[in-house]
Order: C-alpha cells, then sequence, then structure tokens
DNA sequence: TGTACATCAGTGAACGCGCGTTCACTGATGTAC
DNA sequence: TGTACATCAGTGAACGCGCGTTCACTGATGTAC
C-alpha cells in the first residue's frame, strides 16, 4: 500500500484546512486557487468538486466554519464582556482566513442558508454579552471597537507599536471602552 | 482627428479613476486586471508601463492618492473630533476602492516613500483632532471605532438595518464615544 | 459466505480563458542650432 | 523660420502561465440477495 490511499478519508475537512493555509501563505483569498489546496492535501484539484460543488462553495463552507467558531469563543466568554471582545480580536488574529472569507463581500454563496444560520448564531452570540440596556448606538460602537481594532491588526498597521500578542494589546483598549460606555 | 489621439494627455489621472471603478464594480482588488482598466481608459493595457512601471506600482499609487485625500478629509474636520471621525467613515464609502488598497497588506509596494510619507501625514491628521490629554487605549480607541464602523458597513452586514447613509448612521455612535471617552 | 451491482470518491488529461510582462514598433512632442 | 534629432507616450502582437471546470475514467466501498 502506498502512501495515498485513493480515497483521502477526511477530504473536506483537510480542503478546508488547506485552504485556510493556502489564504495565509498565499496573500489574501484573492490567490486562493483551488489547485494550490489540491496540491497541499496531495489530491488532485478536482476532486473538491464532490465536496463543494465549485470554488465559490469552498469559500462559503470555510466562512460557516468560521461563524461557527466565533460563535463558540464568544459565548463561552459570554459572562465578561471585555473577556468576549478579546475572544472576537483574538479569534480574527488566529483564524486570518476564515476572517477574510466572512467579511468580504462577493465572494460567498449569500444564499446559502448554513451560512446565513452560523452568521446569525455569531451576531447573537456577540449581542447576549452585552447588558440588555445599552443603546443601539453602544452595541454598534462596541461591536466596531473590536472588529477595527482586529481588522487594523490584521492589516498590519498596529504591529509594530504594540507588540506580538493581540489579545494583550486590545484588553485595555476595550476595558476603558467598557467602562466608559457601559455604566 | 479621430476620438482617440495617440497621445492620451492625462494618463496617469484617468488609470486611476479607471482602476478604482474596476476595483468597485469588478467585486475588489483581487479581480482588478490591467486589461480591464486599459479598457476603461481607451488605452492598450500595455500603456501602464510609462506611468507606474508595474501593476503594483499602480497600485502603490492608488494608495498613495487615498492616504492624501483622506488626511485632507480629516484635516479639514480637525476642529470637531466626532466630525473628523465622520470624514474618515466617510472618505472609507466615498472611495472604497481607495480604502481596500490602503488597507490590505502585500498588495503594495512596502518600500514606496512617497506612499508611506502620505500614509504619515494621514495618521498626523487623524491624531491631530484627538484632544492632547487622550491616553493611548483612547487614541487606539477612536481609530478601532471609525476604522470598524467603516469596515462593517463596506462588508454589507450594516446596510440593511441602519438606513444608506454611512454618515447618518455613524454620527450617533461616534458622538456617544465621544462624548463617553473624552471627559 | 459469496457474488453482483450500485454508489461514492478521486484521477488526470483536456478545454478555453484572461492574465502581466516583454518586445520591436510608431506617432507625437520638444529642443538645439 | 526651418530642420534634424532625441525623447516621450502609447501600440499591438506574442510569450508563457496558472486558472476553474468538464469529462470519461477507475479504484474502493457498501448493500441486496
Amino acid at each position: 500500500m502506498g502512501d495515498h490511499p485513493y480515497h483521502h478519508g477526511a477530504l473536506r475537512k483537510a480542503a478546508l484546512e488547506c485552504a485556510a493555509a493556502a489564504i495565509i501563505e498565499g496573500g489574501g483569498v484573492s490567490a486562493l486557487s483551488l489547485r494550490d489546496i489540491g496540491r497541499r492535501a496531495g489530491v488532485s484539484h478536482a476532486a473538491f468538486k464532490h465536496h463543494f460543488g465549485s470554488k465559490p462553495g469552498l469559500l462559503t463552507a470555510l466562512a460557516t466554519e468560521g461563524y461557527e467558531v466565533l460563535a463558540k469563543a464568544v459565548t463561552d466568554e459570554g459572562h465578561d464582556l471585555v473577556e468576549a471582545g478579546v475572544a472576537y480580536i483574538q479569534f480574527a488574529v488566529a483564524h486570518p482566513a476564515h476572517f477574510e472569507v466572512m467579511f468580504r463581500p462577493g465572494i460567498v454563496q449569500a444564499d446559502d442558508s448554513q451560512l446565513a444560520s452560523a452568521r446569525e448564531r455569531a451576531s447573537l452570540a456577540f449581542t447576549s454579552a452585552l447588558p440588555e440596556a445599552a443603546s443601539a448606538a453602544t452595541r454598534l460602537a462596541a461591536w466596531s471597537i473590536v472588529h477595527g481594532f482586529a481588522t487594523l491588526w490584521l492589516s498590519g498597521g498596529l504591529h509594530d507599536d504594540l507588540g506580538s500578542d493581540a489579545s494583550v494589546a486590545a484588553r485595555p483598549v476595550i476595558m476603558q471602552f467598557v467602562r466608559d460606555s457601559m455604566t
């Protein structure tokens, strides 16, 4: 028996992992190709047809997985607003490929129902972490601040001044925001 | 004389405009091609070599222009912190192509000195709008909140609930943040 | 326990396409004398 | 005022490349009897 059995066995999972790696190392979704993913997974690039239908299908699955992981991460810290915010940023930094696919318009199959429901769950998780009394403006500010910090961090502009640990850099920012806004 | 004189006359300016249009209509920088820009500008796609050297050169010029426009927009509203923040968001919404090129890592010639100095000017303009007494955390929070709002707006998630005018939607959010944080 | 058959998962070659860059070129402009 | 010449700006064909999808196929797995 060779190193490469005919059936991969867990190609779907491997494809998503390899796609994420390819996005990170290849410089963004723009440069992602099925052929690259195939090379990484040790599989023909045509094999993905069976699991995802098409390239947008694969990206949709990746985004869905991202929302699921994000929802879980935020929910796990839902008892503490500051830590929930840090978890959001931590997710983005730990899974930049997912994060990019989740928030870049036009690369995902918008009508996918699993994607929509995963997104809904993530949104709900974040909303639940906020105090019920928070105004619409405050809720939007909270989302903007964590999303903005994550985005700026990933774009590389913050990294120089603030060290290499996004959580450490973000926590005081979020803490001060929460202290000022949620009282 | 025909409609298309041999020399365009202002190809550099036209190229940047057409590139921005192509990015917006074509769904992101990923799909941008010199050939598309050439078609829009009514010019051979090889013509850009003279002005920008290469494709990354063109994108670098676009990002530089973006930082210049942003610096001016923020400076013009520098007397009022809320309006400076709104100007940041307004810039992003009015010039999504520039905004994308400015903040996407890896697509621009990082060693370009004009780019670096334009970026520096924009950063300074924004910093100057903040009160001198503001802490590092507050400054970072302010940047995060406007950047995050702009990013979320452009990704399309906010649009449904909040109407179609980003400034109108953003102003109360920024106002509340400034009221809470800058006192 | 064995066998036929359907279904699933992956192959690899072929397709047509659009891309960025390079190249020798040409038309237009400016400058020296 | 004219002419030669250098330089600038843009052309269009050619190049080699990597891409996503399609296709007929094959190997592996499961199930009915």
